[in-house]
DNA sequence: CTGAAAGCGCTTACAG
DNA sequence: CTGAAAGCGCTTACAG
């Protein structure tokens, strides 16, 4: 049925090495034999067979995407930054997901021994970071894509987080708050320490100034904004503006915040970060630190591909720069 | 280097083929055999190369999923039904998508000729179907997502468009709405056919007056639901609801009309479709026709699992319910 | 410049 | 119940 190798060869009336010769691009082909070829090849619409090539050179020319979840907020964009690259380059990519635990994580693990990719991508999933330095520690190639802070021994792409929240302090400055409140993301993540700190170093440097009692815990969700604004207000201590460590988050806190019956940016400004889709759209829209998601799917693909290639990476983090987007929850407009 | 199935025929003591049946769970091995192959596999960690196997069996427990573009707002919803799905039965997706154009789709077509995957999963970009439906006749097996009302002749899942449309209708009419107006999709959309027709018949059920200048073509973008709203305006047209045919335009709609001074909903009525997650954080809260499109993923995996474990599958669209999520938007909350 | 042969790591009749 | 052999469709030394 299928058009193979052997029957090029033999319309051709060479033998299965000169085709692959050809269909290879390698040199010392008889220009008027390699013409020949080429016509048969494409009279007979003859397509190698990704399989066969995939075992035959011991690489599949693919790579695998494993992140915790495909419905969060910005992952879409990262993909779109990976796909475009390693398509471009003839690649393709296998997408894994974390959204059944231990078994999914299983079935992954099994797909990285059967070697179906050359490298792998990923968004750390949860307590998953020893697992991947492992595989890259046997000789995967693996970028990880927003290293949360972790630092891994492996290459990774993330942004300026630090310098994110310092840009939410300085912002918040200059349009004349005095006493922000913060609610961060999961204490544990390396990336909410490092806004935490751009944000306070910044802070103090401006003359703000940043209870401690101001600081509350989140854990990246919607609902986690609602609820620290109602610790912030329990603590009777006045603020008038919060820094949230992402959007979703900011969500909650603009929500709790107009429940309460106070107005943002009026009495409160609220910042977020990621600028997801969401963002421009909530009421006020959200003054947020812009993470360049798409960005970061293109360079940690680019990463990849020069591994596989070859060519060494260095391990340390290749950061992307946060941008600060003014809208209508710090500044009236 | 990596252990093979002659590795773990050697240590055994058994030919290759002995080997391959434990693998594959064949019957008529002796138990003492199947027992002390299973040791060595474990032993070793053998785990079978998936070029290997797929270049033998002819088929690659993977699968392709096609999609228009990663950064819509309900395709991560999508991918993850259909990744969820596939894991759980032990294939692969391989995921392409069309943002490159025709380069990207040439990269697509090499892929299927080298026969990189089983089967094809697809939301279908502008203008493909009939490359898609030519894949379907040369024996790949497909299965469309959201058939856009093309009804093609190979398997697809959708959702009841014309009772979502007339859901909205009747919506309306039950709190307390007369003249409705409509923005579309693309015209040339099978479902915004189906939603058009779907609203226009119960409106009419209902009494509600629906004067044809007052429905205007959009393009499922925020701005043509701005740009909507303008034409409805200017046509002089008393109207005290909207019917969009996304949530992207309703929102679109929704800040039209705050700029133009109208109150929703005290004087005018929104509704959108689809429930993306933006639906959910306008201001006011967006009534809406939900789509479940995890659900429909899930659906077109399953039928294409069927399709590949030989199942015969139906051409038939397979239909998923929407349902009428109201928020503010359309009754004072 | 080109071909014959071995090899990639499995599966699958075919014999016994 | 089990093994030897062929085959899946390529690539890659090795010779010439």
């Amino acid at each position: 049925m299928r058009v193979t190798i052997a029957d090029v060869a033999r319309r051709a009336g060479v033998s299965k090495a000169t085709v692959s010769r050809v269909l290879n691009g390698k040199a010392d082909v008889d220009a008027d034999t390699a013409q020949r070829i080429r016509e048969v090849i494409a009279e007979t619409g003859y397509v190698p067979s990704s399989r066969a090539v995939g075992l035959a050179r011991g690489r599949t020319r693919t790579v695998g995407m494993l992140v915790p979840s495909l419905t969060w907020p910005w992952i879409g964009d990262v993909l779109q930054g990976v796909v475009d690259v390693l398509e471009a380059d003839g690649y393709g990519v296998l997408l894994y997901t974390c959204t059944r635990g231990e078994e999914s994580l299983r079935r992954f693990a099994e797909q990285v021994s059967g070697s179906a990719f050359d490298g792998l991508l990923v968004i750390e999933p949860e307590n998953t970071l020893d697992y991947i330095a492992e595989l890259h520690r046997k000789g995967l190639p693996v970028v990880l894509i927003d290293d949360r802070g972790h630092h891994p021994e492996f290459p990774s792409v993330a942004t300026t987080n630090r310098d994110g929240g310092a840009a939410a302090a300085r912002h918040l400055a200059a349009t004349g708050r005095h006493r922000p409140a913060v609610v961060t993301g999961l204490a544990h993540f390396g990336c909410v320490r490092d806004r935490t700190e751009g944000f306070a170093e910044a802070a103090a440097a401006e003359g703000l100034l940043l209870d401690p009692q101001l600081v509350v815990e989140g854990d990246f969700t919607e609902e986690s904004g609602r609820a620290a604004v109602g610790k912030l207000i329990a603590s009777g201590k006045p603020f008038d503006a919060v820094f949230a460590h992402n959007d979703l988050t900011a969500s909650g806190v603009l929500r709790a915040l107009h429940e309460a019956g106070r107005r943002v940016p009026e009495d409160v400004a609220v910042i977020g970060f990621d600028d997801i889709q969401l963002a421009a759209h909530t009421e006020p829209a959200l003054t947020t630190v812009r993470q360049p998601m798409r960005e970061m799917g293109e360079a940690a693909a680019g990463l990849l591909l020069s591994h596989l290639e070859g060519v060494p990476v260095s391990p340390a983090p290749f950061i992307l720069p946060t941008t600060l987007v003014v809208r209508g929850s710090s500044t009236p407009q």
